[in-house]
DNA sequence: GTCTATATAGTGATAGAC
DNA sequence: GTCTATCACTATATAGAC
């Protein structure tokens, strides 16, 4: 693995483990076993690198995200397998803990791929709700653009809990919570 | 006001708009027009003042979200005018936005704070749900400790939802569409 | 109680040799 | 491409005068 990529690898991991302000260039360095020279070589400097590790654990959240969403069964079982899928809850959200950071909220840029990221997975819950609906699995009474917000929402906040309690057990109730309420609007 | 006070509140300002990590002793003191000395007269050091200004941050989230809650009405008309009420959503919150901070998840001090104020939290909302529950406004197949955390969730990542987008749009999606799931557990 | 001076370490980057 | 040196600046405190 050459340099470049080793440089965004430990970004990655330490932009999820730490957020933006919480990460020094200088770490990682260390952590890729890089010198100075080479990260300024590679990137401009930590917002470039940072741009293309986030983006990077971003596109890598769609992936996984889409995979328990596209699964086989009901529209409630795929939304089921996505909320109630195994994760190191305490880890955080690699995406969605840089919402706090300040340094990411005063760049556009590197802000625009948290939006981009939200954007494409409510749009994929709504999609799901949207057929459900269709298809009779769902009420007419939900509404499609805001469930979708809110699970989106419950996993998100699912998160926060659960770091703030050290356990995971905060996003379990969280999700069970909200399947529970999506029951109320089967079928 | 005495010096003490407006570096705690200039540091609840802070936390609440940087985070722990983004806020430094010096951009404390120079909004609160103190010195050096003041600061580490009155507080032992940066963790301490942070204690104490985040303590009074919770304290008064709770005081807030009590005053909602406590409104009169149905308990889902109560759990709405919580959801719905008017906020500056691009401010984040200021208890939850430190869950994402790495210097706050390693004290279990300052994480104790966070702690607690979700406890509270969850509680009180909790205790809504079981009440409105026994008086037959809501299903008997809600379940209220799931679904209490659920609606907490929902609230904190519709700041990480709407910080994102900096548009306070997605947190009142979220807000609507955890609502109109709850209306269909209503009698 | 508040001030200024000082200290140690870290941050984020640039320069130029190799 | 990588290394070391250097830089200006900030972070978080401590010391001691006033």
């Amino acid at each position: 693995m050459d340099t470049a990529e080793r440089l965004i690898r430990s970004a990655q991991q330490l932009l999820w483990e730490r957020g933006y302000v919480g990460t020094s260039p200088k770490a990682i360095q260390q952590l890729a076993e890089a010198g100075q020279g080479s990260m300024y070589h590679h990137f401009t400097g930590k917002q470039d690198l940072a741009f293309q590790a986030i983006r990077r654990n971003a596109e890598q959240l769609c992936s996984e995200a889409d995979e328990r969403l596209s699964t086989p069964g009901t529209f409630y079982e795929r939304i089921a397998a996505y909320l109630l899928r195994e994760r190191d809850v305490l880890r955080g959200c690699r995406v969605g803990r840089l919402a706090a950071d300040p340094d990411v909220l005063a760049s556009p840029v590197l802000r625009g791929l948290l939006d981009e990221t939200f954007i494409w997975l409510n749009g994929r819950i709504e999609e799901l709700l949207v057929e459900g609906r269709e298809c009779g699995e769902f009420s007419e009474a939900l509404v499609p653009s805001d469930v979708a917000c809110a699970i989106t929402a419950v996993v998100q906040g699912g998160y926060v809990l659960a770091m703030s309690a050290a356990s995971p057990e905060p996003f379990e109730r969280a999700a069970r919570g909200a399947l529970n309420l999506l029951t109320a609007y089967t079928t």
